[in-house]
DNA sequence: ATATATAATTAGCCTTACCTAATCTTTTTT
DNA sequence: AAAAAAGATTAGGTAAGGCTAATTATATAT
């Protein structure tokens, strides 16, 4: 009845991909974002399918069924909250939560799940931005520019990252750019395609430059 | 270095069964706690005793080493911190946190530990009267009286419960008698060494019938 | 003190989730 | 269109943590 926190990873990674590889999410690329072997990949697909958690045919691409999608968005759904609770009440920083809610979100327990949604007054996001599926598993993907995408003299809104190792996390810690932050684009440099921005928090505006790989991981709205 | 769920959990257990058999904890009983079977508890026991957690002769019973002892109290205290954040933040009542807190104590973070700590204001004890080791490990066991060592006319309160199941805690609350209630020992049936009592909660004083085995399981102080 | 009962261990297997090496498909390049 | 490269699968193996059946130790009872 109940899947191994090992079949949740794999649905997890296979929903995530298949946003990005909408005709059937390969072998390798599960294999990468596990740091498991293509074999063993593959046999666990072969497990899957047999499960009818994901449509799979040999040598083609899987995506996951509707049940496999359900499963998936329960463990996101947890993830999110997870990381939301331990930044709002425990005051980790955003990019502390990534690999305890990894943990915490395998805990089986739909009535503590409905309670920890409660306690954050059902937040729609989590502290990176992204949108938390609500008990039935409805999610609000809106699709949103990235900071690249933006025009020169546009004004946007910070909502969201692409990119969420500790590392970038940290990097935007220290331009002090956060969810919320106004962004005003006042150039871009044709040659490297950098943007020089002006960040604008309550009262303080600082100009910073930022690179067209930083620009391409920041989500805008 | 880490240890194992699996490895944890028997550590758990040998740890509490040391304390009712201090001479060595037998196989049969580590088994029946796990509800696994003797041939597999003796193959782990072998594991555990290669790590050093535990000391162990063929046949003889186990105790756990230092160390052993040391990661046992670690999951018990991050066990007892977890059921007294669900009792106190997400209003779980105290029959329902065991299963819960028994996948909690699992998750690998020092830090999280620590604020969990933190959050609930460095608790004594969990909503159950047990005491709750320190980051250390340190823990106070207090022996205490069990209600049955009460004599007539003494006046106590309770402080914890022996039996941990959800039956006896809803028995308890149905009885409404909970931690810090006070009891007054009026009359010891001596045909049955059932307990006649009074209930003293502010104000509401309410008599009560207490079998043995009801007043077995409760601790007083 | 021996026979019996109980407890513990050994032997041999199973499943899950990994691996490497070898083989087979599909895709890409020339 | 054939050759080469990339990707996926099969075959066979390992370690962890379970199991049953059989054997060996220890404890208990006569």
């Amino acid at each position: 009845m109940d899947n191994s926190l090992t079949e949740e990873n794999y649905l997890k990674v296979i929903y995530s991909l298949s946003k990005t590889q909408p005709k059937g999410v390969s072998t390798k690329s599960i294999g990468l974002a596990l740091e498991i072997k293509p074999p063993t990949v593959s046999d666990m697909l072969k497990k899957l399918n047999d499960k009818k958690l994901i449509q799979y045919a040999l040598y083609k691409g899987v995506l996951p069924t509707l049940m496999g999608e359900k499963i998936a968005l329960k463990v996101i759904r947890k993830h999110r909250l997870w990381e939301t609770f331990l930044v709002k009440h425990f005051n980790f920083k955003w990019d502390e939560v990534h690999d305890i809610a990894e943990q915490l979100e395998h805990i089986k327990s739909p009535d503590l799940v409905q309670r920890l949604d409660e306690y954050l007054d059902f937040p729609e996001h989590d502290p990176h931005g992204d949108p938390i599926p609500d008990k039935d598993g409805n999610i609000k993907i809106r699709y949103k520019r990235t900071l690249d995408q933006v025009t020169k003299n546009e004004r946007v809104i910070m909502v969201g990252v692409k990119d969420h190792t500790s590392k970038f996390l940290k990097y935007l810690d220290s331009i002090d750019v956060k969810l919320g932050s106004e962004i005003l684009v006042n150039q871009i440099i044709e040659y490297d395609k950098s943007f020089l921005v002006e960040i604008r928090e309550e009262k303080k505006k600082t100009k910073r430059s930022l690179s067209f790989l930083v620009c391409k991981n920041i989500l805008v709205g």
